[in-house]
DNA sequence: GCCTGGCACTCTGCGCGTGCGAGTGCCAGC
DNA sequence: GCTGGCACTCGCACGCGCAGAGTGCCAGGC
């Protein structure tokens, strides 16, 4: 078990490393933190520290600085999030409250982490697994050609095109749209298969293959848009990254183009709170020198989706907590009223 | 006016360069090139090109590089569009075929431009001014409360939610759908507020407010989505750009998150065929050492949006163009097909 | 037993001078 | 108008030495 005075400087090192972005030593650290005792004394500690793993030299005689293990202690046991200051908290619900459309409210959401934690952020669509449905609505296209339109509580629509076997009328249409939505309107998802299973016998039986259609692509829909989509922004934040670009920045830029990692990314975090995955706790590799901070949000209670902003593992954990945590509570109120 | 045999060395100058990344010598050249003249002449005549401004040497007693104007005479008099090969248009088609919805066109589209260019891609949603309207839908949501619906011939679909001053009984508003589709359906967006303008008239005095209320809110929508929206991809590729990493890079990414500069830039380009703008032709200062290769795409012969790449001005550019050509114009076929 | 001051040691980074090589410009000759 | 030759100019890589920061360890003090 690390003594007191070690974890603070534990702190002190990590606090002036994502200051300062250089190795911090002994003498620099008692200058700058008032911690009693002499440079000596700190690098005893510091040896301490280096052979629990928590932090390292890049090379000889040069200062420290912490691995992701240090980092990690740092996170858990040494540091709050840092809550957004009143003005800070205003200025959010402002730029937020003026979006017009969900996707513009996704599109706020990600240049409002992006700025205020100048690091690359991602928003995920809500998805819409927890969500329920509004409406579902049918169009004739054609005599034999539909268009099935679902719109969720979220706002989000998504519509398919639906070839019939053959030709459907008027009247069954509006007798399908109408059972539909008395059936499914304002459940969720995951309800909707065993609320339709028999509808098809409500119909004629020349309808019936329409009907079965319509709902097989409706379900279809369901299933496929928890495929989510998710949007990112501040990517010029990752030239502040780091001394050895090339190296660093390509594999970051192209995990973030591969939407199926950042998505098992956010997924993987299940902590109700603010979750941290530091350095090589992402599994994957052009990860392994970042650092993610995300939270769930909601329209209600419940989390209906992730953000989060992906940056190098020297961040101010505390503000980028706070930030994150601010701007998923504040998504969550603009869902809920629109 | 420039000799054939200097249009000859400026063009071999450019292609060593772009293949090399640097500066190239009299003596390179003759050696790679058969210019049937020995280097010193050579050395006159790239004296003269740089009299003129075509290349520029990076310091005394270097080779040469092009200038902007020297890749500009480049693009419009010494190189043609380079065509894909006919596995590699395969490839285009059925990668692009393998689209479920306009979202995953855009997507694909994307990738495979920044895949086929090594650059970074661009793509901008077919664009809803020259579209038709295929349905406008109204639902209910709420005694006062409905939403609009417009489904477009490019399968993208826009929502809008109305409130009302009055309650508008479920009759009335099957009467305004049923009256606006026989209006609009088919139509393009332009001809849309002259269609719809005496509509009000044929309603109740008490449901006029409603209709109103509802026919501007379809014609907003049809302007504000003129606010385009587009997809980027590959800025993994911007790390292969330079040596001189993060003044280099980091104003393209913030020029490339500035959705109305990239729209601005795709708009200016009116030619109707492959556009091309190198360095400084550019208006935004970010881009000044990139070139922009763009063209129109579209589901019939009209255009309905643009797509290109941005890359270092040291780019392959006849590649480049026949990808950009190849890739709209399959983009274009799948659109119209679907 | 823990903290402290001192000391010797190790590395990195930087500035400087040097030599090499690539490339140029110019000129005289064909 | 082309060519070969020649002197010249730079940029760059290399080696060197030095200063500075930081460490580890040890002996002494509280």
């Amino acid at each position: 078990m690390l003594s007191e005075r070690r974890l603070q400087v534990l702190r002190a090192i990590v606090q002036d490393y994502v200051g300062t972005e250089e190795p911090v030593g002994s003498k620099a650290l008692t200058e700058r933190h008032s911690l009693g005792v002499s440079p000596a004394t700190v690098r005893n500690d510091m040896a301490a520290l280096e052979d629990e793993g928590y932090i390292a030299q890049p090379h000889t005689s040069a200062g420290r600085i912490p691995t992701d293990k240090g980092y990690r202690l740092f996170v858990d046991k040494l540091a709050g999030v840092k809550p957004m200051t009143g003005p800070e908290r205003r200025a959010i619900q402002n730029f937020l409250e003026g979006a017009v459309d969900l996707d513009d409210v996704v599109a706020r959401t990600v240049r409002l982490l992006a700025q205020l934690t100048r690091q690359v952020a991602v928003v995920q669509y809500p998805s819409l697994t927890r969500s329920t449905v509004r409406h579902v609505e049918l169009l004739s296209l054609a005599p034999a050609r539909l268009m099935l339109v679902l719109i969720t509580d979220t706002g989000r629509v998504e519509q398919r095109v639906v070839d019939c076997a053959a030709p459907f009328g008027d009247a069954s249409l509006a007798d399908l749209r109408a059972r539909l939505n008395s059936r499914v309107a304002n459940r969720r998802f995951a309800d909707v298969p065993s609320l339709v299973e028999d509808l098809p016998e409500a119909f004629e039986h020349e309808d019936r293959g329409t009907v079965s259609t319509v709902l097989s692509t409706l379900l279809e829909t369901l299933v496929e848009e928890n495929e989510e989509r998710l949007m990112i922004g501040g990517t010029a934040n990752l030239t502040r990254f780091g001394h050895d670009f090339p190296l660093t920045i390509r594999p970051v830029l192209e995990a973030l183009e591969e939407q199926v990692v950042l998505l098992k990314l956010l997924g993987e975090a299940q902590d109700p709170g603010v979750t941290v995955r530091i350095g090589h706790e992402n599994a994957h590799a052009g990860l392994n020198s970042t650092s993610v901070v995300s939270v769930g949000y909601g329209s209600g209670g419940e989390a209906v989706a992730k953000l989060g902003v992906v940056g190098p593992t020297r961040m101010d954990y505390p503000g980028t907590m706070g930030a994150v945590r601010a701007v998923a509570r504040y998504v969550g109120q603009i869902l809920a009223e629109s």
